[in-house]
DNA sequence: TTTCGTGCAAACCTTTTGCAGAGTG
DNA sequence: CACTCTGCAAAAGGTTTGCACGAAA
């Protein structure tokens, strides 16, 4: 189990908190660092491992974010997306119509977290926020 | 059917493209316009009139929202909102904790809509945009 | 050897769909 | 009277769970 980008090795979180490694937890997180900065949901992770039971890549995914290694996003799809986690804050723009994924930078946002809660008294969690929008080519 | 706050009679509407006023349709917009604000699924909408099928309003909701008399929004529940439409455009904020509920008014934004084309190309849709964290009471 | 993890299959939950009959315009 | 809507029930799509076996530590 290789590390994720700028973090610690993900083995030894999980056997500093009791969990075992084992050959299927090993084969979802390198299919997890396979997608290499895109977002997979869990049924066609599950597609791409067919030795596993599906069963067990959810309950793995569940896992990975409850230890904090793996991010889990929203995008509006239906299906729950994942991603390893260790890069910095960031947030997603979807694209309406092609459904292609864009990264946004945290500082990108401004002073929106202010905003927020000038206009509704929340503080604006730590969470991703998910865009939706059209992008460069199919705004034209 | 009464009108919506700010609109057109929803009446007028279907009647306009051809559509019925039935018995179901008008009990689910009353039941829509008695939530007085506040977001309803369509489940919950289907147990508050057990004389309907469920069938019929996920279908109606469809319908309403299709001729943009209702809003369809996803606040992250597993469960889609729904809201009479005719009011101003608005934003969502979800409390993490408590799992309350407040508008952002599009103004409050400033110029993010700006910032995320500056920072990705992509251009924001007119698409509401759920934004999660904590209200004033669940963050003491 | 003890405890945790896995596979299988069934259950779940929300939403969608096919079809025949009821009701609107 | 034609055509749309509704109800029912089954199906679909994604995810969760119970249970007994298998495998880490």
């Amino acid at each position: 189990m290789s590390p994720p980008p700028g973090s610690f090795s993900p083995s030894a979180v999980l056997r500093a908190r009791g969990r075992r490694i084992t050959r299927q937890r090993v084969l979802i997180w390198q299919a997890l660092l396979s997608q290499d900065g895109s977002h997979v949901d869990a049924a066609t992770l599950a597609e791409a491992l067919p030795g596993l039971s599906p069963a067990t890549v959810y309950r793995t995914l569940d896992l990975l974010v409850e230890e904090g290694l793996v991010k889990r996003t929203d995008l509006g799809t239906g299906r729950a997306c994942y991603e390893p986690a260790g890069s910095h804050a960031h947030h997603h723009v979807v694209c309406d119509r092609c459904g292609r994924v864009e990264h946004i930078h945290d500082e990108a946002l401004g002073d929106l977290a202010e905003r927020i809660r000038a206009a509704s008294g929340y503080f604006l969690g730590l969470d991703e926020i998910t865009f939706r929008g059209l992008c460069e080519p199919c705004a034209i």
